[in-house]
DNA sequence: CCGCCCATGGGGGAAGACACCGATCTTCGA
DNA sequence: TCGAAGATCGGTGTCTTCCCCCATGGGCGG
């Protein structure tokens, strides 16, 4: 008898209980096999790259590097892994920043647990996306804007922004950041200015919230 | 053949997937049994007070009530009743909450699955507590105290005070949240002071990810 | 080459946050 | 009944945040 070909999948989240829960859902499907699990970003593009793997479930959210660093930098390495962005949030920038981290999936952890396994098998068979129906009108915009050659909305913050927003939602003031990026505490504010004009928010506990969902700081 | 008599748990999670992912950890052992899930604390203690349970296992973190405020509605209700708490983070003032609150149990989501069957067991057993290694120093000084008859660490927080965590965590100011509460902006301020020095906190941006860590707002 | 974005730096000022001081009133348990 | 604790409110003052204005230099694409 012929062993029909299972979907080799990397599963990374820094919840071992979570990343159990998710194993059992995976393996429990015929098609379905986890062959490797990662703690963190970092990890799980280390394991990605010496192991066969078919796909990358990977959570939004972990330590050293982020879902979304690890699948961007995944896509740069081996373009023909698949990955699955595993997220906490219906927020709309992540799901554009999956996208853009070149993502075949977007699935929400208060989704059905089908819906994972869907997901995975969506992204097998290359369809382009599988998505939270909360945010099926943000598809359409996108695939709008996509067939009219806009700009796919990139990371609206720069590399000295993200390290700004992370220092603030650590709770440092502006002085304590200016110090440690060693640039002025003038320099610091400018750029929380533009950070919170930006997002569209108005002080540094909404760009707190911001940084947890991202992932930049633990809550 | 007799069956033997499983523990009927009551699971209670936001995630539907992490839910199910914990679902099928327990029941694949022989001794335990899933019998009901919530989505949020308040349907948990319904689903408890009407549905023959031996323990509710409670996410620290859901919406309406929070993991340990169904806790302790409980343990008021249906004392008899076992609860285990699943927390995200490694908190010494959850811990502490978390046995004020009566459970029997504080399992952390970083640690193998495995733990948590074993905090079942333990639970059912009518062992006090079973821990995560991180805070097994904890229940020392915990015991100590107790042993001496000293008070256990309560919600350092009044039931007023919560509500202001809340609204500065939300990102309202003094004036928005005087307003919401009906009380001038300086009893605001006194509060939020009051806090901060409870807390040993110095702004509110430590404020916030306190707030997030204990499912007051969410991210 | 010129405009745009990024990063850097600064002045000034309004508003909010936060500390420290004071107070009254209620409730609740010892 | 007396004290402790919670909730309420006020003044004063300092520091930080946040919002305007400004400028310079580097890199990058049209």
């Amino acid at each position: 008898m012929t062993v029909p070909l299972k979907t080799r999948i990397l599963l990374a989240d820094d919840h071992p209980m979570v990343r159990r829960g998710l194993r059992m859902v995976l393996d429990a499907e015929p098609d379905l096999e986890v062959v490797a699990e990662a703690g963190d970003g970092a990890e799980a593009v280390e394991l990605a790259m010496s192991t066969e793997v078919d796909l990358a479930i990977l959570d939004v959210a972990m330590p050293r590097l982020t879902g979304l660093q690890a699948s961007a930098e995944l896509k740069r390495r081996r373009p023909e892994l698949r990955t699955l962005m595993l997220s906490m949030y219906d927020s709309e920038q992540y799901f554009f920043e999956a996208l853009k981290a070149g993502a075949s999936g977007y699935v929400l952890k208060s989704a059905a647990d089908q819906d994972l396994v869907e997901a995975c098998r969506a992204a097998m068979r290359g369809e382009p996306f599988l998505y939270p129906a909360a945010v099926a009108a943000l598809i359409r915009d996108y695939l709008d804007r996509a067939s009219r050659g806009e700009a796919v909305p990139a990371d609206p913050l720069t590399p000295r922004e993200l390290e700004v927003v992370k220092l603030v939602a650590e709770g440092h003031s502006s002085d304590e950041i200016a110090a440690t990026l060693v640039i002025s505490k003038k320099t610091v504010e400018h750029h929380r200015s533009h950070i919170l004009e930006k997002l569209g928010m108005r002080d540094r506990v909404e760009l707190t919230r911001y940084a947890i969902r991202r992932g930049l700081v633990e809550p």
